[in-house]
DNA sequence: TGACTTAGTGTAGCGATTACACTATCGTCC
DNA sequence: GGACGATAGTGTAATCGCTACACTAAGTCA
């Protein structure tokens, strides 16, 4: 392949991945695109795609995922980059992989010109995957349950407002095994992140709950839930 | 520039940046290389360079450091990619940052053609560093810590026997704080990673100190010293 | 109004972490 | 060879945090 820009030595391509989770039916889910180009066309993949000349990483990392889902603004954190050369079987490309939580209301997901289709896949019955992307998700989840032990990355899965009990299912689904209640509201009343709305949710034919809000002023606390440690 | 890579769309240059550590004069330090060309020339930065085309990031890390400073064989990890479109004057490049630990007592050094010059310097005395290297390292250092609380990475700065007084510096060096010696002891006895030789070392006029081991098949297991939470 | 469903609450036991000070063993110097 | 200096090595009691565990409260709906 020839082209306009030309360089003394070799460049691979870069690009980033994203690898988006979100909980949806009491299950952790992955959002993946429909590769509509080859290679690995009719696929299954991350979504992510080129670095633009002049844009950060994290940047393009948003923009990849706005142009293929729709979705903006959401916790984006970097991962890991892969670059093993054979990984891609068009040229060399390293690749920034990223992970990102979305609430599990903000679910409009909307496939756009390049991804023939997007939709969220429960984690645990993925399909095979493009490139190494399979591996890149299995990192991520290992990320994301190895963050639950050291901090508050467990509320990014949740709305503005929410109860203790949205909080616990969260932690529930995440570590795979249920949580004593009492302990813990006991830790989660602690957590100086928190406060009393003071409103409450109605949903059903049962007692209401309260509602919590997050305090933007501790937004970056660590926070570790005792039982994540198992 | 002109050459005979050319590509379709603009692809950045790839390199990898390392950030060795060890201790020695009781102190945290780091391995830093005097820039022999432009831009920066004279200055200090992070030993590293270009990735080749057919090289894993992984590698190109290892074969940076050998190249450039004789190191080899030593504990390395990646860190973080770094990608600032304007953090290199010269074209854009995408850095991938890595970590390594080096036991205090291999410190031979040695400056290769590409780099003038190549020093320990202590953490607590950085002279200015070239690109974005002193951000880099602030990265580091921060996982370097970090991971004193949940990982046995203490271990990687200690030659393959060692006692526990040289354990409990290390510690208390990293920390950066005292760290009561029967609490240390009791916890390392405790540890399935390490091992009596039945070996003693003499080191002055006192009573000799015994000599410990790591078990290799223990190599990978988490190790939190509880004092590290702080 | 009774049944159902989820919200909300306290305590006692256990295990782990902490604080704390003296004896042991070697080399050296007189 | 005895005293000194220097580092190695050792145990216990108090405290704190985590865990296990079962019932009452407040709504809806039939």
């Amino acid at each position: 392949m020839t082209g306009p820009y030309c360089y003394r030595y070799p460049h691979p391509a870069v690009t980033t991945d994203i690898c988006v989770f979100t909980i949806r039916d009491a299950q952790l889910q992955v959002l993946l695109i429909r590769r509509g180009g080859e290679p690995f066309r009719g696929q299954w993949a991350l979504p992510g795609g080129f670095l633009d000349p002049h844009e950060d990483l994290d940047r393009c990392a948003a923009r990849e995922l706005a142009e293929e889902t729709g979705l903006a603004g959401l916790y984006l954190e970097q991962l890991y980059t892969f670059g093993r050369p054979d990984r891609d079987p068009r040229e060399r490309v390293v690749s920034v992989a990223y992970f990102a939580l979305v609430p599990s209301q903000r679910l409009v997901v909307r496939a756009a010109s390049d991804a023939a289709d997007a939709a969220w896949h429960p984690f645990s019955a993925l399909p095979p995957l493009a490139f190494d992307h399979g591996e890149i998700l299995a990192l991520a989840h290992q990320r994301l349950t190895a963050k639950l032990g050291y901090s508050g990355i467990a509320f990014e899965f949740l709305p503005n407002t929410f109860t203790l009990s949205d909080l616990q299912r969260i932690y529930e689904i995440l570590l795979g095994a249920p949580v004593d209640k009492r302990n813990f509201r006991k830790w989660a009343l602690g957590l100086a992140r928190i406060e009393d709305t003071g409103e409450r949710r109605c949903s059903g034919s049962h007692r209401p709950a309260r509602l919590y809000r997050l305090k933007a002023s501790h937004r970056d606390d660590a926070i570790a839930y005792p039982g994540a440690l198992s």
